[in-house]
DNA sequence: GAGTGGTCTAGACCACTAG
DNA sequence: TAGTGGTCTAGACCACTCC
């Protein structure tokens, strides 16, 4: 484990237990680096990690401060790691469960083609999952994926975790999402499916997921019934 | 304006304009020090500001590539700086106006409290405005500030904006937001002002703002015509 | 084993804040 | 003007990838 990534952990414990009091001045980075018997340049970069996560801010010429949300951020963090599409917030606390509604390989359209990168000749798997949430229905999800990016998708990998797979199997590693969130209202499936009535409006996700190279391999619809859970967006700025 | 800076610029440029191309690899860090008469620790620190931006990934012990989605993501940057709210999306290509509904002080209730960070006894604006885009009504925000953060609004700062105000004359910093955003029926108020039909529904974006320095400055709910523009949310892991 | 990125150092100078 | 963070250097060693 790098030093700079230990000595942010050290200083996040002493924010979290109060050590270095909310609103307050750390010690100096001089100061910082000698306690931890190292360069200056090292305790910056460990500030750095901890002014991404929110939980302090450097001035110029005056000094690094913990933020007045600092204890808030500190909670926030574990479930932004884990955060990829909504159906993971509720990983923890429920038993989800997948129904396969389709599951065909095909050639993509022209807007598909864009998102995905790909061309026309390119098949795509064409799938579609109604999710459950302690057996109640909570979304229902469109995915389109290229088959030469992600393959050898089965049945039985839809019913698990798609990005599982991608972790374990095929050894690649999600690395960001393009998404647009919208209301409305509920069609055909969402009604048949979602067990939405007529006024229940859903919360429409369009997402594009990446590699870490940048490869597109996902593009998503999800419908979401609008009583069960919502989209937590974290923002930080570091300038 | 710093070194680092400069050379992601010219390094961006590069990749937008084809010179480096998608998928490929960028000579290494040391022959790029050479080339910017720098050292290899700067041109370092400049494509790890590429790399937040999405445009470039580095594989130890292998090299600097374009990201696939390199152009796409170019492309998104520039709206992204200027994100605040979802109000702001919007103000280039077309004309944003404001009324009020109601702009009074009042003490805060307990989850007020709890969002801004303030105790019972310090005072919050409470302002309900209708923004309209182009002559039609787009949203309704309710927006609960606390006094003696953000001292001295009046009317007219509110039809023009805060932000600007706070930034100029306050010389207060933005410093980012925690943001709920759901689907919902559309209540009395959506049906008067945003003229919305029983079965519209409406996007609602719950947030608190922040300034540099942690202190929340604004907790708002937000509700939109499901019609009128969608969320944006942009997500690259670093790691 | 050669090449590449990741980390770290010790010291320097600059830019900014605050008294 | 003193103190603090921001930037930069030249060189070193390590970890990893890929041939």
């Amino acid at each position: 484990m790098a030093k700079y990534i230990k000595i942010a952990e050290e200083i996040r414990e002493r924010i979290v237990t109060g050590v270095y009091p909310v609103d307050k001045a750390l010690p100096d980075q001089i100061n910082l680096a000698k306690e931890f018997q190292t360069s200056r340049v090292t305790v910056k970069k460990s500030l750095e990690l901890l002014a991404v996560e929110g939980l302090v801010y450097s001035k110029q010429g005056s000094g690094t401060y913990v933020r007045k949300n600092a204890l808030q951020m500190s909670k926030l963090d574990n479930q932004l790691d884990e955060y990829v599409g909504v159906a993971h917030q509720l990983a923890d606390r429920s038993s989800i469960a997948s129904q396969i509604l389709k599951f065909d390989v095909r050639f993509p359209n022209e807007l598909e083609c864009e998102k995905l990168l790909i061309d026309k000749t390119q098949p795509v798997y064409d799938i579609v999952r109604l999710r459950f949430v302690d057996d109640e229905p909570f979304l229902i999800e469109h995915t389109v994926m290229p088959v030469h990016v992600i393959p050898g998708i089965s049945e039985e990998i839809l019913t698990k975790s798609i990005y599982e797979y991608i972790k374990g199997e095929l050894g690649l590693k999600f690395g960001g999402a393009n998404r647009h969130i919208r209301a409305d209202k509920p069609n055909e499936l969402d009604r048949m499916y979602l067990e939405c009535e007529i006024a229940d409006p859903v919360l429409e996700i369009d997402q594009v997921v990446y590699l870490t190279n940048g490869v597109p391999f996902e593009y998503s619809q999800s419908r979401h019934r609008y009583d069960k859970g919502d989209v937590l967006v974290v923002n930080i700025k570091s300038v």
